[in-house]
DNA sequence: CCCCTGACTAGAA
DNA sequence: TTTCTAGCCAGGG
């Protein structure tokens, strides 16, 4: 039966909760976010969803494991978490 | 079903 | 520290 089709909705709700619970300040990276959604090792899919979803997450507060901005979008990123009092290092997020 | 692509990662060079 | 490589998982052509 259907499960497989079950289990992308399952993840986009579960991932959708995680972000939509950041505040501003905070800083996830991928791979977190997937984790804490239950669904661990999908670091992937949660970047699939912020790009396909235009805009109805705080995308500016997730990075990739190094620290690195959204590819196409590091201006904006860089700005946005700046705003939120995020220390950036040479581009990428200071992680301590 | 095959193939390519990507807002990912950990580990090797 | 930076770049490459090999896994990884879904989507879409």
């Amino acid at each position: 039966h259907g499960r497989s089709d079950q289990m992308g909705d399952e993840l986009e709700s579960a991932v959708a909760e995680v972000l939509l619970g950041l505040e501003p300040g905070d800083v996830m990276t991928y791979g977190e976010v997937a984790l804490e959604a239950g669904f661990p090792g999908r670091a992937r899919a949660v970047g699939r969803i912020l790009s396909t979803s235009g805009g109805i997450y705080p995308w500016w507060r997730v990075v990739n494991a190094a620290g690195r901005l959204v590819p196409g979008h590091e201006e904006e990123q860089a700005r946005r978490l700046a705003d939120e009092g995020v220390e950036l290092r040479n581009g990428r997020v200071r992680r301590r």
